[in-house]
DNA sequence: CCTTTATTTAAGCGTTGACTTAAATAAAGA
DNA sequence: TCTTTATTTAAGTCAACGCTTAAATAAAGG
């Protein structure tokens, strides 16, 4: 498995989605803080957050008992330098197809 | 499970992922030249087609007895859209972060 | 230090997922 | 229509995954 496939296989999970996305737009949270967004228990919860940093999809740092956690960009720049890849060639595909229907239309 | 985590899901494995970003890179191909790749099962491969398909990330047509598949560029979309929401926060972040540091150096 | 607060590690369980082989379907060609 | 070509559906197996409870770790506070 790559690292692209590792990344996506870790957002895979609704969960783990969820926290990133939070993470995203809240910046740095404790475990605790994550936690009670979810109804499972907390060891799940941790055992998601240890899923996302091996991933390198998040970085987390001790604040006294605290583990505060946040998004480490690089691990979604492997995901962003996909999309655009295949962005560009969808779009360069969906121009093809569009000379093709205004040759057609020429006719 | 949304339809982000459902197309995160799909691209988790890496055959499914292979079999993406080969359509993306040739276009369309039959089930048979997409299996070419792999040392795996046709069956193993129509069902990671399905799936890609189900997921609604590749679309299929009949031609005589072959299976076409090609990219459905819709499905991937809903991954472009988050991804660049994502980008979004977290360049907002960085200038933050920037600013800050730019801030401290000033004292 | 003993307790509280915060979180993780360990062990075990049920479910899901990817794979296999065998059989079925479907269209084309002799 | 019988055979070949292309692909899928069905059924069963084994490993991986997400969850739980119980126990362990670690720092702070009285």
């Amino acid at each position: 498995m790559n690292n692209l496939t590792n990344s996506f296989a870790a957002l895979a999970d609704p969960v783990r989605f969820a926290i990133v996305d939070r993470l995203l737009k809240e910046g740095e949270l404790s475990a605790g803080e994550i936690g009670e967004d979810f109804t499972i228990s907390k060891p799940a919860i941790s055992q998601h957050l240890n899923i996302l940093h091996d991933t390198g999809l998040i970085q987390r740092r001790k604040q006294a008992q605290k583990r505060m956690y946040s998004i480490h960009p690089e691990g979604l720049q492997a995901i962003t330098n996909w999309i655009d890849e295949a962005r560009k060639f969808w779009e360069a595909s969906l121009d093809r197809l569009e000379k093709a229907l205004q040759k057609e239309k020429e006719k």
